[in-house]
DNA sequence: CATGAATGAGTGTTCATTCAT
DNA sequence: TATGAATGAACACTCATTCAT
């Protein structure tokens, strides 16, 4: 009789583990063993449950896109249109730990993306998707006529979208400069423009 | 009568080589070989010019931040106020082969930076030079009376700044979407906002 | 199940591989590749034994230390006094394979301590070690009557101590010169000359 | 017209610079460019006056062991006998900042010449120079009547050369128990007890 | 004669990967 | 299933050596 283990659950306890260790000291310092041994295990175990380190990292990205996405819905219940948008945009500025996790986390992949294709590749269809989340709530306020006339919803999507990313950037990268509130603030003003 | 080889421009020549390697595939694929090897020399011959492998990366990092601050009194050369902001934020774009690898070895940093405290203060002094280059030309347009009243000038560089960034990341990772014209004219929009 | 291995007795098979490798072709020849692969390992396996080269080289010393060390109370077993003395003495000359290996081993770290203050403050502490040990027995001789009157134990001590290092380091150097039988008549004289 | 260089002395330059390295810092940390830095060269200069490495460390044995004969005569003017024996071996005593650095030196080649073959040949013939001249007084002082009629020439030389070498290398590791003072009182009482 | 630029083999070390248990 | 022993390639770095000038 074969031991019980819920192999899905043992998989995401690791990559939850890979996902601190690549948020905290960057995916140069996430080795096999530090990553294993983060999430209280020896470095074999990384071979049974993913096909290699790759592999691992891949889903660490994954992870941190899926708990992003899932709470999307949370943050926009109830809300359509440019308050929709704003709480998306919002939502993924590292005003917490938290989220600095994820960010810290994005920016080292946006960096190895830059040097290997198949993760580009990946990369780009995430953000594809991200993007058509706010697409939605930002046509909806067109629609609703919420936005003044000569908004374009291409270039307010661009330009919030790019806004959000350099927030989020400088925001890690000199935390006591922007604070949540700072950012928060300049996103909201930004949105504002948008209305009629 | 020893070998004459000018050492700066030796020195020079290495740490090019170094940022083509970064900015095309990664600080994780820029080794010592491959950098010597890039810049058509055996290995040992990083031993002579740099201290380290810290030290040519850092130098590396320090010549893409020359390189671009070089071009400031050129891209400003008669303007002022908010001209002079405009020139100064759309010449950091990633608009041609040159400014992507420039943007592309940034991204590497900013993600060696966030797990190496050193780099990091680096990269914060770096940082700070340019954004007092540009709060000094929007003062300017503050000064001569070429903004809005409601404009914050602490509010207009934070967003300007965090724009650019963010065109930059998500041009070099999507190329085909942010064509130098679009970011150029995102970028263009932001600034005539702050017009009066 | 993991895969039984004993680490103690592994790290123990490395130190004497390495103490091998030092005694037969000194320390400048001891590489970790070497070392391993005189163990019958590749190089590897000495990141898992040891935290560095240094690690393993200073457990080959005191290795070495330790046999040595092990040998003291079988070869004083039912003496005491100057014939304790004298048996220590003895035993720590190189007059026979394992003796030699040992000395040959001690002269390579003596070189290696004169240029590394670490390494001499460990070499000084082995040394006080062994120099109590005699002393001992010397102060027995003493309460026993057994030297003569004209006997500083201080003086006797450190001639016996020079004597038994300088026969040793002769012995490995001209080894067919100093045959062990030469090296324990030398020292037994200088032994006898202490009693009444 | 070519620049005129006494090439000798310019070699003696050099070898002296080795010799002060390797008696400070070891043969492992003597290395070309540091021997040629210490000198005052650059290290290319090793391969006009050298062939390689290896010679060159080993014209600084030869010059240590040169400089220690080169005293021979001075010590022992106008002594024979035991008297003579005395001085020789005392002047070789690591008793002074120049014996000191010899000693370390001398322990240096020791180690070195146990892994390598051609290196002992030259110690075992240098050392035995030593031994004749030793000899040489030693059978005067027999010869006189100097000694015991117990004295046994070979043995008290093996046993006196064998102190001195314990001495030097227990002094250069311990200096601060081993004073000169109490190195030469230890090498007199031992040459002491030969007179008759 | 002297320089120091350049080489490339060798070093200690790290680490993803494999696999017997 | 989980361990950690073992591997071996890759890494940054050191250094004796060569040689154009």
């Amino acid at each position: 009789m074969p031991k019980v283990v819920d192999h899905d659950e043992r998989r995401t306890e690791i990559v939850q583990a890979a996902g601190r260790l690549i948020a905290r000291h960057g995916l140069m310092a996430a080795t096999v063993r530090g990553i294993a041994a983060e999430a209280g295990y020896s470095s074999g175990v990384i071979d049974h449950y993913f096909a290699d380190k790759d592999d691992l990292l891949l889903q660490a990205l994954a992870a941190s896109h899926r708990r992003i996405s899932g709470r999307f819905d949370e943050v926009t219940r109830g809300l359509r249109g440019l308050d929709a948008v704003r709480a998306l945009l919002a939502d993924n500025l590292p005003t917490d730990a938290t989220r600095c996790d994820e960010t810290r986390l994005e920016v080292q992949f946006w960096a190895r993306s830059l040097g290997d294709e198949a993760l580009m590749a990946v990369q780009r269809q995430e953000m594809a998707g991200f993007r058509r989340q706010v697409r939605r709530h930002l046509d909806e306020a067109v629609a609703d006529g919420e936005t003044a006339a000569a908004v374009d919803a291409d270039d307010a999507l661009e330009r919030l979208l790019a806004l959000m990313d350099g927030l989020s950037v400088r925001a890690v990268l000199e935390p006591a400069r922007l604070t949540a509130e700072r950012q928060r603030a300049l996103l909201d003003e930004e949105v504002h423009r948008l209305r009629r």
